[in-house]
Parts: C-alpha cells; sequence; structure tokens
DNA sequence: AATGAATGAGGGTTCATTCAT
DNA sequence: TATGAATGAACCCTCATTCAT
C-alpha cells in the first residue's frame, strides 16, 4: 500500500489484476480447500485462461502464502494500534480480545482456510507467516506484563496464559456459526471477561457479560 | 472389538491386516500429512503392494475416516468414566480438562493430523465424527449444569463456557512442543485452574498452578 | 543380462515390456528428435496410455539415459574383446577401427540421437556415460602405448592421436548416408588405413585401400 | 555488411538492435543451449520486454539460424583467401587446417552450440547452413584435387580424405578444454601434421610435431 | 518503437483406483 | 489372499507468439 503512489497507472492496472486474482483464488480456496481447487478453476471464474493467470502470480502456492499474509494483516493492523493508546492494561487486553474476535468472525472463511492449509505452505513461506504470528503474540506478551508490572494483573505464568486466551479464541470459527445462538457482540462480550478474570485480582472481578441471558433471540 | 467373537479366524486375520494398514497409515499420515502421502507409501513400508491394500480398506479416505475415529474413542473412553464416579462436579470438570490435556499431548501427531485434515473427509463421514465431538462435548455440558445445580458454579452462559474451555485445550497441539518449556503436567495443573476460574465463586480460588514459577528446567 | 537368469517369468515379462517401450522410444526419438517427442507419441505408437508407460519408466529423461546406455555398451561389447586378443597391436587398431566404424553405421541414427542430447541428460546420468566414453577411450590409449612399447608406433604424442583418430570416425555420421556413394566396408578400410598411417614407420605404409577406386558403383 | 549504406539511419539503428539480440542469445545459448533458453531471458538481459524482441525478429529459431550463418561465415571468410593465396597445395592445406582450428577454439562455445543444435533448424534453414557447409568442403575439395594434379599428393580416395580431415577436426570441441592439457598452437601443429600425413609420399614425411613432448606445462 | 497483456497448446508427471489372475 | 498391470483424469506450469495501443 504504502510506495502504491510511486506506481504509474500501467502498474496500478496490474497490481489490481493481481488482487482480482487474490480475491477469486480466496473465494474459491473457501469454498473447495486448498488443495481442491484448480488454478483453472480461478481463471474460469474470471473468465481468464490459465496462462494469463500465470502472468501475474508465480505459482499456486503463492496464492495461499497471500492469503496469509492477508490474514496476519488484518488482525496486525488492527491489533497494533492498541499497544500504544492510553487504555490501562486491562482495557488493552480487552480490546485485543474484542479485536481478534472481530477479525475472526468477519473473516473466518478466509482465516479458517488459512489456518487449514498452513502446511501447505513452502517451508520459507511458512516461516515467514510464523514471524507474523509470532509479532502478534508478542503484542500479548506485552500487555500482559504491563499489567503485573502494574499491579493490576496477578503474577501467574504469562506465557501459558496467553496461549489459554488465544487458544479460545482460536478456536471460535470451529464452531461458530452465522446461523447458530451467539452473535459476534456476544462472544466478544464473553471471552473478554471469562478469559480474562483468572488474570484479574478479587476486586476487579466483574461477570456482567458472563450471565446466560445473553442468547441470541432467534 | 465386541463382536470379534463372532468372527471365525479367517475374518480375524483380515481385521488384524486391516488395523495395520490403520497403524502404519497413522504414521505416515503423521509425519507427511494425508494429502503428502500415497497408498504407495503406506503399501512399501508395510512390505505389501498397492493392490493388496485394496483388498482391506476401500478408499484412502477412509483411511483418514477411521484416524478420526480412532481419536474420538480414545479421547471418549477416557472421559466417559468420570461422568459417572463420585467426584464433584468441580473435581469432575478438573478430570476432565486433564484427561483431555493428557491424551491430546501423549497422541498429539496422530490428533493434530486428523484436527489439520478434518475438511478431507467426505461429508457424510465428517458429519459421523461431528456426532462424535458433540457427543464429548455433551460431558462437559452435563458437568457444567451439576455444578451449577450444585451451586458450585456460577450461573453463567454454560454453552459458551465449554466452548472457551475446550478451545483452550484444542488449541495447545499449535503451540506444544515436547522440547519446549511447559511439561504435561504443568500445562495441566495450569489450564484446569485458569479456564475453570472464571466459574468458580470468589471463596474457591486457588491459585496455585498458575504461578509462574512452575517454569520446567531446561 | 547377467542376472536375468534369476528373474521369474512375471519379472521377465516386465522387463520385455520396459525393453519394448525403449525400443519405441528410440525409434521416435530418432525421428523426431528427443525433445520434440511426447510420452504420449511413445504410448500411442504401443497402444499404451500415458499412465501405463510411467508404470515402467520414472521420466522421460530415463528413457533418453537408456539410449546413452546401449549405444555405449553396443560399442564396448564388441571392442573390448579385441584388447585381450592374440593381435598385434596395428591389427588391434585396426579392429578397433574397423569395429567402431560397423556399430556406428550399423546404429547410426542411434548413436547420432544420443550424442545430439548429450546435454538433456541429468548431470548424474551424464556422468555415467561420460565414464562409459573414457573406459571406451582408453581401450584405444592401451593399444597405442602397445604399439609404441613393440616398436610399432612412431613415439608420438598418444592422446592427440587418440582423439584424432576417434574425431575422425565419431564424425562419420555428419555426413554417411545410406544412399551415398560409399559403403561401410569402404568406408572402414578408407578409415583403417587413413587413420592410422601417421603412426606407422616407413616401411610399414601400405595404401591399398586409400584408392580412389573404391567408389561404389550407383 | 554491404548494403548498409543504402540504409537510412532509422534502418541501420534496427540492424543494431537486431545484431544486439543475436549477441546476446549467442552468450545464453552458449551458457544453457538453445532449448532451455527463453525468449524472455534473452529480453531480461538486455532490459528489454519479450514483445520487443518479436518486433526485431521473426521466431526463437531464426535465432539459431542466424547463429549458424554466423559461424559458417567465420569460417569461410578466413579459409577463402587461402585458396587463392600463393601457396603451394601443401601449404594450403596445412593453413585450412590451422585456421579451422583457430577460429574452432576461439569461437568454440558458438560452434559447439550451432553443432549442438543443428536438428533444431526448420528444414528449410538446415538446407541453407548445409549448402555453406558444401562451400567450405569445397575448398578442401580443391586444395586437395590441386595437390594431386601437382603430384604432391598421394592419388588416394579425395572424398574420404576430405570428410577424414574435416571429421578430426570438428570433433575437437568435444574435447578440448581450456584448462586441459593442449593449448591452440600444439592443436594446430599436431593435426596439420597428422591429419595430412596420409596423403603425403615418403620422401615428404616431417614428424617434428607429432612429438609427444609437446605437452603444455600445467 | 516498444510493450503490457493475453493466450493456448501442450508436456511431464502423479496417483487413487480397478481388475484379471 | 495378494498382486502386477493398467488406466485416466487431472494438475501445475511453460513459453513462443500475437496484438492493441
Amino acid at each position: 500500500m504504502i510506495g502504491m503512489v510511486l506506481m504509474n497507472f500501467r502498474e496500478e492496472r496490474a497490481e489490481k489484476r493481481k488482487q482480482d486474482i487474490l480475491k477469486t483464488a480466496i473465494k474459491i480456496f473457501k469454498e473447495k480447500g486448498y488443495n481442491d481447487t484448480t488454478i483453472e478453476e480461478i481463471a474460469n471464474e474470471m473468465r481468464y485462461t490459465k496462462g494469463s493467470i500465470y502472468y501475474y502470480i508465480p505459482t499456486k502456492e503463492y496464492l495461499l502464502f497471500e492469503c496469509h499474509e492477508i490474514a496476519m494483516n488484518m488482525i496486525l493492523e488492527k491489533t497494533r494500534p492498541i499497544i500504544n493508546s492510553e487504555l490501562s492494561p486491562l482495557e488493552k487486553l480487552q480490546e485485543l480480545v474484542r479485536k481478534h474476535i472481530d477479525v475472526l468472525i468477519d473473516e473466518m472463511s478466509l482465516l479458517t482456510m488459512a489456518l487449514q492449509h498452513e502446511f501447505d505452505l513452502e517451508p520459507e513461506h511458512r516461516q515467514q507467516i510464523i514471524e507474523m504470528r509470532n509479532e502478534y503474540e508478542d503484542l500479548y506478551a506485552q500487555v500482559l506484563e504491563e499489567g503485573v508490572a502494574a499491579g493490576i494483573f496477578k503474577d501467574i505464568n504469562l506465557s501459558l496464559t496467553k496461549l489459554a486466551i488465544l487458544g479460545a479464541l482460536n478456536w471460535i470459527p470451529h464452531w461458530y456459526s452465522k446461523s447458530g445462538p451467539f452473535d459476534k457482540r456476544q462472544i466478544a462480550d464473553f471471552f473478554s471477561e471469562y478469559q480474562i478474570a483468572p488474570l484479574l485480582k478479587d476486586s476487579q472481578i466483574n461477570n456482567a457479560s458472563l450471565s446466560p441471558k445473553g442468547e441470541k433471540k432467534r
């Protein structure tokens, strides 16, 4: 995105085509999975030919890699600002959880697909994605440390805490359904309390959002 | 296994062969993933031929299905007895969590592989696996209800609670490593407290296992 | 060939199939060159399917490698016995030249094709062929040394002599034509004198076969 | 080159571009062979685009054809003058051989490449190259006849003599290596004696250059 | 004069599956 | 019971060539 200003309109158009291809690929990957999607299907969907696709992309795996990149960037872009905000550590952590759920549910099919096909990435690409994931997890680590330092969080094992919080969130795509009993808001409310509660000292606990009354009317 | 008594020795031998194939398949699936494993590799490993494999199994996907079945059965067999035990709801829940982590880590490569390839199942098979998963999740639901009824657990949204607990657990394979800083015991200790704590009324909270001192010496 | 006695009839049949494929490949390679021949053409010619071909051979390049091996073996098998015969060094050298021309002309299309496509071999395979070529060239080196040692050949640069002799022979496929003015016999007569003459001391020279009267009647 | 005077500066520039493309093509053909070189590589090397190349040349094969033409012209231009010189037939023949080796070794990669890919030429182009080759071979034929007429050469089969001489020379690229034991001079000395000796009557033979002492110090 | 874009005709290879014996 | 043999449907990717601009 940065640097796009330096492109002339030709390069912009090419970039746009590439994005179109990626969008189409994502769409079909979501529906049928990476392995069961052929380049030809992507081409047909766009009324291109197979050969034309390869004018814009080097390999099919590269498309998968870009899916991962996009997914990670979406989440990183939304959460990075939280760290430098004026919020308290507790509020930051809650915001992290809420934003995570936000992106997760909004872009669930992309994220699920990407996760499902992590091992179909070339080792080099996989490494890059893992590094982005580490960067993301570090945001949690930072906030947790901040909170402990500020005397707000209990002094418990922060590595495992981080993994517990993120695990519960990352599992959401395994059970969430648009037509299911819970909407995004309820889920965010619940998890931002439930997964954080064990960190809090007694006085801070507030169970408002854990209430069983929160079920969506259907 | 039941019903085996009705088999004659021919059928028994065939059943044995089938199990051998499955074991080999599991081993290779674990190493290379389902898609990258060929029937020929399975056959070679057993010093069979491709054709022979098909004498015992109908399709490659059927092997994957059996992997899922085995995985689910392993976990169900370990946890079902807990429900009917004399333990308190809190103790039951902790036991469920501990056993889950036990199986998860002991059989991680099988379970990870199975989870990774849920979408490679035929829809019909996938449905069967989902039903087993539901049966398993119901164990949690029961214990949670028991606990609330007994006044031990807070009266919060039990569906989401169940999903939060199981999500955090199921995510373990994504980060656990034998050579990593935590061993099975520590993880079980931590999660059986952390993921359950928000359910507990203030007086019951006990943070012993959450301690950051719990890291394995390396 | 050795070891074939150890094959059962199944393996023999498989070996036969493989040889058939090779024969067909050679035939088409000769006609159209290696690069312009497709596996499908080979399959069609044999009324096989592409897939069946790959039951017997690992890659297309392997077929080319076998062409080279066959070619080199044909020539090595005919010339190796000469070295250990009772002939004089001069007679041995003449025999080497004659046999070389024999094989060259009888199997010209195979040999030409192989030579033409030496660089289409995988490096590893190419190395193997080069080693066979070296073994062959060593036969010449041996005979030349023998001749010098016996006082029959002049004491000139034997490395270059070897290369001069073989070069002139190996070039034959570039100009020979079945319908051309010279037959195999004449060519053998001529080259076995012309290319060896500079080695001989004056008294031994005999120009019988160099005569211009040797042209084939057309 | 002749006729260039009739070009306007536009055509001149186009001609120059074409030559640049050809030079680049030669360079890459030499390195990777004709078949493994893509038009795109040629374009990239020149910082052109694929499309631009096709503004100047009609097909990839045409580039190969021009390689052959250049190679043949190089050799013809160096040897034609010899024929009309004042030298004796023997000296002429020796000069032909020396010049041939000169060009062959100086431009070996071009010539090797061209020879290697003779069969990748379109039939029509191949015919043209063969005609140039014939013209070249005729130079030898002429000198040989002259020599016989002058009573200097033995009256032997001149067609085969010509083919023997040229064959041994043309094979040089198959074994010559810059880092090998022989330099250009030694090779020229050797071959201009060895390949011509059988033609000479006894009194003329002089073995100076055939000496085994001629090996390059390494 | 130059090129970005598009194409299309393969080409080699893989592999689950079938089946006669 | 076991297997050798055969198949065929794909699939990814390549690249010379064309053409509108």
